[in-house]
DNA sequence: AATCTTTTTGTTCATTTTGTTCACGAGGTT
DNA sequence: AACCTCGTGAACAAAATGAACAAAAAGATT
């Protein structure tokens, strides 16, 4: 049983927080907190396993009290939950090594995909007392191993065509390229040059945008990351 | 152009590192430091965007290390390499919000997958201002958006224009905005912004309101909820 | 209070580009 | 030689945009 603790200061929100634990296996909430001076009453005498935490309370800011149980407790985790979207409090958080980082308004599917991946990372942790590089890069990204050198590529993506388009994609300095111009550089069709480029951004290595012209669909444009 | 501080006792091995980083583009070796006391003389001093940290080194632990660079600085990323299986300091690491936990022996192709995952991560972070649940799920757990459920968009609505239509309705700090003059700030007509501000109102993440002028029609003005 | 003038809305539809399907041909395998 | 696999691109339907224009909503004028 993995023991959390809410904070924040919306009783409303607050309370669906609690419904929403109760209704996954394998938590249960020891405290609500409505402001940070609660919470810090709170959490040093609960050492909760996870904390839910806001960053707008009225008598404090959640990212400062974050640092505050980093500096006392050393089992407590954190997961943000908050209308925060800007940047800077984003990277705070992950330097301050939350586990994760919510968007309100709160969608419980979204909401139970966390707790779950928690439950699981506690109890990996917890099986293990020396870890494998494999193992790291599971709990830390998420991600399957680096496979060792070899990238598995999917069908229809050929590697030459690919560095191509990625070495075409790079070099160019204007604001993006569509499928028709870089197809045109490299040699190959609109259709084969867009299935690269649209791989590429589902990779997560270039960004696609939308060009307006006078009339018309706008033209998708393609930039490295 | 991104700054690296090594910090290894080993001299060898803080120079293989050198190398690795420099066949790597777009990163700079500013610094290098073979105990904990030099290496708090220069992070201070260099300020550099990552530091490569040893756990074991003789004067000193790198975890306490890292402690001190989050409390002083906030653009300082942290990549421990370390000989260090044992889960405690893995733990540690991971609520200290390091960027990644690499063990010896130091291979390149994993080397060089974390530093090219930093550049990423570094010049995705530059470009945004405000962030999404999809753009966290992607930087935090490098999860390619296979988590939440694929929202449907209807027919005449594009993910990317309706984007930058939301965003500006954000940023917007005045009494509305038109859909001319939010058109115009995205660079899409009067037509195009009002379909999207007017998805946004059916939608109630925005509400719409009318501004009275001197004469004729009223304007609508969009307002974010 | 009826009509005019002004200003902006709401809608239609041509225009441009996208996204998808499927046949083709190169290269390898049984 | 027959078969299979896979990357490619021509062709085509679907989608997103904006110009143009009629309708609407306000104050001004008679």
């Amino acid at each position: 049983m993995l023991n959390i603790l809410i904070v924040e200061d919306d009783v409303k929100i607050a309370e669906i927080q609690r419904i929403f634990v109760e209704k996954i296996d394998g938590y249960t909430v020891t405290g609500i907190a409505h402001s940070i001076s609660e919470a810090e009453e709170m959490v040093f005498v609960l050492e909760p396993d996870l904390v839910l935490l806001d960053i707008f309370l009225p008598d404090g800011n959640g990212i400062e009290f974050l640092w505050k149980i980093r500096s006392a407790l050393k089992k407590t985790d954190v997961v943000l939950i908050t209308a925060a979207k800007e940047v800077e409090f984003f990277e705070e958080a992950m330097r301050g090594g939350v586990f994760d980082y919510i968007l309100k308004p709160l969608v419980f599917s979204r909401f139970k995909k966390t707790l779950d991946e928690f439950k699981k990372h506690r109890s990996k942790l917890e099986k293990i007392r020396t870890i494998s590089q494999e193992e790291i890069d599971r709990l830390l990204h998420q991600t399957g191993a680096i496979s060792s050198e070899e990238e598995e590529m999917p069908k229809g993506i050929d590697p030459i065509t690919l560095n191509k388009v990625s070495t075409i994609l790079t070099s160019d300095n204007s604001e993006g390229l569509s499928a028709e111009k870089a197809g045109l550089l490299i040699g190959v069709s609109r259709t084969t040059s867009r299935r690269y480029l649209e791989y590429l951004v589902a990779k997560g290595t270039a960004i696609a945008d939308l060009c307006y012209g006078a009339q018309g669909r706008p033209e998708r444009v393609y930039r490295k990351i």
